[in-house]
DNA sequence: GCCCTATGGTCTCGTTCTGATCCATTGGAT
DNA sequence: ATCCAATGGATCAGAACGAGACCATAGGGC
């Protein structure tokens, strides 16, 4: 595991912060704003496209429909959805919604905070690619997969960010676990915050998609090891960027 | 990764109900019985051990005072605490807490969330040993792990669950990431609650014993792709056992 | 053209949760 | 013996939240 550092020096977590840790990271409002603008930055929904109906989105993530309504009309006033009633009405994401600069600029993180993630998201992401390389499923079920990484190849520079972490998303759906998904699905928003106070370079993007097939190529053929090897190598650059630019 | 089943046939995550699902298990309440129960059954508090202060506890969860005294006066209704005013008082773990069995039965888990929980499971234990077993750190850090390891060894039958968790959970907190190390032990909890439907057999206990004096000795002599062979086995066994049993 | 249905928009009431304040108890320090 | 500090115990006003009912709007089917 040589890309997190071989020699990390690491304190290790004390047992009572970690059986004690905060319950919730804010009201229900806050919540349901930063679910609904990750699935947009997730690409787990695109432009044009309608979000659920508030009814039942707000019967999916367990919230009155009042509170829901006030995080989309907010994230409508943001500029990040468009909100139509009537019959096939609801909230639908903006085009200029995936190209938006962050709102507020979110102060420099802690070098404990940066490699935390990125120690989250190697183990998250090396297991997943891992599990579904080894995973039988049906030819089918590879569409969603092959459709993110050309999304990736064909993407505008603006739009690279969003490509690429559908394409991710993508391998860790293909494990079948609903948990492993959420939880690379939440790290991988938190690298995307890191990765929005760094520079985006040209180089490095026809890099990452190299990678990227791979990656994918490996899975489709169920090699483990090579799909794993394939990811860990893809990691180590953004790992290596992060820690170069936030240090 | 043979242990998760080589051919398994995964139906990969939808990406709506990955973006949408919910944001809060239940009321503030039953959250803070949830985590100190937890805790608890963790090992990450002892028995005659106090948990930290109403105040401070109230606020490292996030959550309101009245609702915290609520929950911690519910668990000692249930004979899991005593609480003890005055200085020096506090809420105080109960011996008989470790050996307490079952609350409510809960109810027989589908296929499909035992594989959920075993497929994150062996992606977070396996990553997290291998980072452990990577990382540079104090040799005096080894401390809890080798505690862990001798206590599993000499626990009775009715505390071993207890031990091993406190054990695993401390090769996690040697990565020095607190998410990952949340993450394990919030997995871990979930394997306890299904591991709770199924007979304990002695056997399996010195089997399992054996295998964590391999797992501690490749942490400490920094040998990552050992450990991993040792713990993909071991979580191999309550794997098989689980998988069996609950199908 | 009329009506039906799926959607967002609004209101009200009851529950939960919070924040704050003050009280009660205990054991150590002086 | 007295005081003090650290703890749990209790109460209340107000905010946040949820559940449900009802209204408004738009499009499709008849």
């Amino acid at each position: 595991m040589r890309s997190v550092g071989g020699r990390r020096t690491a304190r290790p977590v004390d047992p009572a912060e970690l059986a004690f840790r905060a319950i919730r990271s804010g009201n229900a409002f806050e919540e349901c704003v930063e679910r609904v603008l990750s699935a947009v930055k997730l690409g787990l929904v695109s432009p044009g496209e309608r979000l659920p109906a508030e009814r039942d989105l707000a019967g999916r993530l367990g919230v009155s429909r009042v509170t829901l309504r006030d995080a989309l009309r907010s994230l409508a006033d943001a500029g990040w959805l468009e909100i139509r009633r009537g019959r096939h009405g609801g909230a639908f994401v903006l085009d200029r919604a995936t190209t938006k600069p962050q709102l507020r600029p979110v102060p420099h993180p802690s070098r404990e905070s940066i490699e935390d993630t990125l120690v989250l998201r190697q183990v998250l992401e090396l297991g997943a690619v891992e599990v579904a390389a080894s995973s039988a499923v049906r030819p089918e079920a590879y569409g969603a997969l092959v459709a993110a990484l050309e999304d990736c190849r064909t993407a505008a520079p603006g739009r690279y960010r969003i490509a690429d972490s559908r394409l991710h998303l993508a391998v860790t759906e293909l494990t079948g676990s609903p948990s492993l998904a959420a939880s690379a699905a939440d790290v991988r928003m938190r690298v995307n915050d890191l990765l929005d106070a760094i520079p985006l370079l040209e180089r490095n993007i026809a890099h990452s998609n190299d990678q990227h097939d791979r990656i994918v190529r490996a899975i489709r053929r169920r090699q483990p090891a090579a799909a794993r090897a394939a990811m860990e190598e893809h990691l180590a650059g953004t790992a290596a960027l992060l820690r170069a630019f936030l240090s």
